[in-house]
DNA sequence: TTGAAAGCGCTAACAT
DNA sequence: ATGTTAGCGCTTTCAA
């Protein structure tokens, strides 16, 4: 590879450690030798190697961030805030996915540790008491988004009560038949992650003090089970689905078929994206702020890099959220 | 930090180079003491330093990404699939964000290269001979996305044809006012980047073709600039967007504005992203094949790489499209 | 089959 | 103000 600053050094005359104060600025040194020497540098084209440098240091500077994929625009979100954050700081993000896998996961985790990353922002995909232990015992700090278990650093939202005020808001427009949908979005294990769990459950327990009967739809061929749902339903239903992205599945879905939204049923998302909206259909959702969230993650990460922030003590940051009305209800 | 590598031969009572070739598995150890090693290195739980391996060897093993951000669904969907066709290689992919800044993505470049990873696929936002000629001096192969400079190896379609079929097609509806759209994809010289370039250049000459006048609408407010159009135009227009993500903006726009899409004015877009299809309203649009992009831009980056395609040719790779019909024009 | 030693390019503590 | 030296944890070549 390139020039290191040993040739540095001896293309000026001068040793490899006053070529070194003269780079980082620091340290005694004469302010013409290191003119001098940093003219040389740029006229030769020298780049620090930053693997020598980041082994050298123990830390290399890198923070990371690991969610599901890009196919859900909340990632995409969530990670545009976080490099927003992180911009102005010296760090360089790394994005990496783990598809739902617990174990594609934990390998990336380990990379990055291993890469001495100086932080990870996970949304993950692993949890139990296990996985909460395993991050606790890392040598770098995590942020989690959207799961706060219990024993970690986490910031999102309150998943449950945006759920109920999600379901009394659909019954608030009419609909007595709200119907939960809860598609793919399982780890390898066949289980729903944390969110969606918190979300069914405020979903269970409005429609029961409601006297109402729960009806939920998950699983990856959901779509034909709404088919099936939508022919024998009583009343006009509703489906809440745990994500903009099925929302709008659900509602293509049904338009092929030839039912209409509003008029045959209704449809409400979760994590407000922006392409669902339109003008003339606005997916009705919950904005949970998702870049609120990836800023928050990422001011939290910093200060506990920075040790402003405790690392044996748990962070838990709750963002707001809002319902935000369209006309799918 | 953790246990090296000596830690381990210590606590095996072996030298260095014994635990190495345990680890890697090569060249000649006896049976049982590898076994041995092996079991030890699993019960303390020892990890490599992969910084210090990627030093050592000179590569890091690592992939890296380079895009504007995600706000366009259609980066996410070319990560998503590089990230599909890199997952069973030995690499890590390292996705980052130039945010059309020129000199952000030099600084990840420079980064990416000085943290050796093995190759980079761009989309760029500089360009010019002097980028080419850049980027022919790293000492790492590169791929362009959707730009084909003349002297890179690069992936893409065929934008100017592309268009050129877009305004066909938009005419065959017959609308004769066709307005090219391309809003904020400049670089911070404040030019747009080539493929909008290629795809404006198509838009202008089918529109001489035929006789019509050509109207092109960019900058950061264009929104306002159509309003205006429209109120001014003779024959109902149609906007061809230089990107799904405008003709979603355009259309709500327009909606707000009172203007209904396809009694009012037509949309057309570019980089088919499915979540501006829901049934109702499914915007009319190329469909470039984003997979098969990102899918062929890490083949051809993994066969540079691997020394199976040479590096100081250029390979131009151009994946096909086709019009996907929707209900707004 | 195993061990010793050099080197990757850098930082940092120490000596001049 | 500048130079010397010893690591960081690994790979790799050479010697035993």
């Amino acid at each position: 590879m390139g020039l290191t600053a040993s040739d540095l050094a001896k293309a000026c005359g001068v040793s490899r450690s006053t070529v070194n104060r003269a780079l980082l600025g620091e340290g005694r040194i004469n302010k013409d030798t290191k003119k001098m020497i940093l003219e040389k540098a740029k006229e030769l084209g020298y780049k620090p190697n930053l693997l020598a440098r980041s082994l050298a240091m123990g830390k290399s500077m890198t923070i990371g961030v690991i969610v599901a994929d890009l196919n859900n625009q909340y990632f995409a979100g969530i990670i545009d805030a976080v490099g927003k954050r992180v911009k102005n700081e010296k760090y360089l993000l790394n994005v990496t996915f783990h598809e739902k896998s617990k174990a594609a996961e934990k390998e990336l985790i380990e990379k990055l540790v291993s890469f001495q990353a100086s932080g990870i922002i996970i949304s993950p995909i692993n949890k139990g008491r296990e996985f909460e232990k395993y991050l606790k015992e890392l040598p770098i700090p995590t942020v989690l988004i959207g799961n706060d278990l219990k024993r970690t650093t986490s910031v999102g939202i309150d998943e449950y009560q945006a759920t109920v005020d999600a379901v009394k808001y659909i019954m608030q427009k009419g609909y007595r038949n709200v119907v939960f949908c809860c598609p793919p979005l399982k780890d390898d294990d066949g289980k729903n992650n944390l969110g969606h769990v918190l979300r069914l459950k405020g979903y269970r327990e409005v429609m029961k003090s409601c006297g109402l009967k729960s009806c939920c739809i998950y699983g990856d061929d959901y779509l034909p089970q709404i088919e099936k749902n939508i022919k024998k339903s009583a009343g006009k239903p509703a489906y809440l689905c745990s994500g903009d992205i099925f929302a709008n599945e659900v509602m293509t879905f049904l338009h092929q078929k030839g039912y209409m939204v509003k008029r045959d049923f209704g449809v409400m998302g979760f994590d407000y994206v922006k392409s669902y909206q339109n003008g003339i259909v606005n997916i009705t959702t919950i904005d949970n702020h998702i870049s609120a969230i990836g800023d928050k993650a990422a001011e939290i990460l910093l200060d506990m890099i920075n040790g402003k922030l405790a690392r044996d003590e748990y962070h838990h940051e709750i963002i707001g959220y809002d319902i935000k009305e369209g006309n799918t209800l």
